[in-house]
DNA sequence: CAAGCGCCCGACCGATCGGTCGGTCTGGAC
DNA sequence: GTCCAGACCGACCGATCGGTCGGGCGCTTG
């Protein structure tokens, strides 16, 4: 990692590196966000206030957009004055970058993680949504404040990084799809238009779920899956057969 | 000034009332889409420059965010002065808002002129899908302008008269969907989970749409409708009956 | 004790924000 | 010709933006 830039560099996660006060590397690598929310109690590699400062950014973030917080907003929720700030972090996309670049980073490696290549592909695909749905209910906020983000300035602020991680958890969610088809448990199709199909109604979900549904995040996945399952799927389930339910 | 992006034109609905320079009512009030759009040849209402501010102003909403663009990118790139754009409205705001609400209502209207309560749910709910499609792809950048302005700051700026034309182009799916199963045509479900997971494939489509793709939106929300209805219809489509259904 | 350091702050900087003001120019009515 | 309305602009305003600077407090280490 690139420990000789003074500026802020954040090559992976939310992690990988980030740049203290006196230019040392304070934050070592992670592979999870979880990881770093859960870390006072655990590594105590991350000071309180860094985790607060980047959980009232991410609120905010999500709330407001990017443009619309500015430093002395985030320092005054922290209960800190906007010079302490700058003392955690060297300028305000240094904040924005790792939890840009982190979300997106954990939300495919969590994925990852739970995807068993092995398994029906219809499992696998199960798996993908309801993953998904609680990474997004555990990091609401980051979730959330990422894909705003990501759509707004995309000249600067939209670095390849993230992309390539967003390019990787959509490539999972289409390899399941056509190892689907060629197993014939999937109609043949385009799996890049059913890949935004599936997407489109978990990625939305942010925007009208509130954790005080009836439904946990996961329950809607689940839902949702039995939804686009029994749309795409090559044979219907015939009458006889009380094969698979869930 | 027709030319240019037609995806970038403002809707109706900036209607709602526009402020003139002198305090004056300069906008009257329109219902349809098409007649703004062709009002240069046809009634004259609106100067050429209101039109263009409304353009200029969605693209850039859309691409950075409303608390991303100043007044001061609007004008240049309207090869105007800041202080012309007061000439023609009063704040900032003044251009937010009737691009928010009156594309919220002219996609409503859109797709409730389109719909024939007495036609097959299967068919208006087609409807309402590609009407979506179609009303998106044509007023591509006020569409992401006021979704991505919808969720940022919405103690200010999401005002009661957007959320009850959202609320109401919901209520029509949702009608749709519960006119479906009534008729037997779709299995029982929860309605508004339902809505959600078909909205969420449309309102998503922005975010990776093109024009340049070899789809047009309204194809693409065509074959989203197949995936929808062969997932949430009672009775999967067995291959020798059409007719049949309990 | 003093030195050093992590943590924190008030005060300040230049730039830019939304918005205002006074005024120029032009074309049509009279 | 005079007059006026509307389109337009340069210069400016106070507020706030992201970011900096110098220093104070408290704890550890020698």
């Amino acid at each position: 990692m690139g420990g000789g830039d003074p500026a802020g560099q954040y090559p992976a996660g939310l992690a990988s590196a980030y740049c203290g006060p006196w230019g040392a590397m304070r934050l070592r690598a992670m592979d999870d966000i979880a990881d770093l929310l859960e870390l006072d109690a655990a590594g105590e590699p991350l000071s309180g206030r860094i985790v607060q400062i980047f959980q009232v950014a991410c609120r905010l973030f999500a709330q407001r957009g990017f443009d619309g917080v500015s430093m002395r907003d985030i320092a005054l929720e922290c209960g800190l004055s906007k010079a302490t700030l700058y003392h955690y972090f060297p300028d305000k996309d240094s904040i924005l970058r790792p939890l840009a670049i982190g979300t997106t980073k954990s939300l495919c490696l969590h994925v990852l993680r739970h995807d068993r290549p092995e398994a029906p592909p219809l499992e696998r695909l199960r798996s993908f949504l309801t993953e998904t749905a609680k990474f997004f209910e555990k990091f609401r906020w980051a979730w959330i404040a990422a894909s705003t983000v990501f759509w707004s300035d995309p000249k600067i602020r939209t670095r390849k990084e993230r992309i390539a991680w967003r390019d990787r958890y959509e490539q999972l969610l289409r390899d399941i799809l056509q190892a689907g088809m060629d197993a014939g448990e999937l109609r043949p199709m385009d799996v890049k238009l059913a890949g935004h199909f599936v997407l489109g109604s978990i990625n939305w979900m942010p925007r009208w779920y509130t954790p005080e549904g009836a439904l946990s995040a996961a329950a809607i996945a689940d839902r949702f899956c039995d939804m686009v399952i029994a749309g795409i799927r090559a044979e219907p389930p015939a009458s006889p057969p009380p094969e698979r339910r869930r």
